[in-house]
DNA sequence: GCGATGAAGATGTATATACATGTTTTATGA
DNA sequence: TCATAAAACATGTATATACATCTTCATCGC
């Protein structure tokens, strides 16, 4: 349901959350590498080679060659930062209305929890 | 990644985590209509006729009419509940992994915080 | 220099998710 | 009564997700 209220937000600008999260990404760090860029994200390598073709097809990232011919370097585009600014606004009225609504201090340990959910999720 | 490790420790018993939350709501609510379903389990219509196919197809449920022909009622099958009692073992070690990596007053915590954001989700 | 091994992604298949829209059945109002 | 609205689901389409497996390319031993 939290999704849904990110994604319904963003609908105005065609983004869904996922793609406002990666291009987030993009968008900071630069040009990465894609299994990097999975690892980041916390999402499988498969599934982040589905989740790129909308962000090409909108011509929202590129994806470059290095001299190992194996990988494959991601980057945003023009097109992506702008797509990304006019998203930026929106998205901070739903995560305004989940921190305010929470409260700094429930805010806060929520971060802290899932950052610890994480950590448990990946041992073994 | 929460999820991941969910159907990581379902994977023997051949159940997703999706899965196993369906079939425990029905497990514990008896027969209920499909739209009363949804409800209870946060998804739009739409996906919870999608996500039906798959236990259908391993009869772990069955879908029946009522003198309302528009109306469908859910329920659990044998099998589906031969399933879900193989799973709940499963299910309880991953988590207890996390309630107890979490610790008592962190893991209350949480309950709380997320009842919190469906409820601000739900606002508008 | 060449075969085995491993790294990096892609593809096949299946499930999960939801919006827009369509279909069927029931309820409602003039 | 009958047309219309509304309720309950299904379907078309698109994205999100991951496992098993495949392909391609690089590296490492010998």
């Amino acid at each position: 349901m939290v999704t849904q209220a990110y994604d319904a937000a963003l609908r105005p600008v065609g983004l869904r959350a996922t793609q406002f999260t990666m291009l987030s990404v993009l968008a900071k760090r630069g040009q990465i590498r894609q299994s990097n860029f999975a690892d980041i994200l916390g999402m499988d390598g498969t599934t982040l080679t589905r989740n790129l073709q909308p962000l090409l097809k909108n011509d929202w990232i590129q994806i470059d060659r290095e001299e190992d011919q194996r990988v494959r370097l991601i980057s945003i585009t023009k097109p992506g930062r702008q797509v990304l600014d006019d998203a930026v606004p929106l998205w901070r009225q739903v995560q305004s209305r989940f921190v305010m609504g929470l409260g700094d201090e429930q805010w806060s340990g929520f971060l802290g929890t899932l950052a610890t959910a994480v950590d448990i999720a990946q041992r073994d």
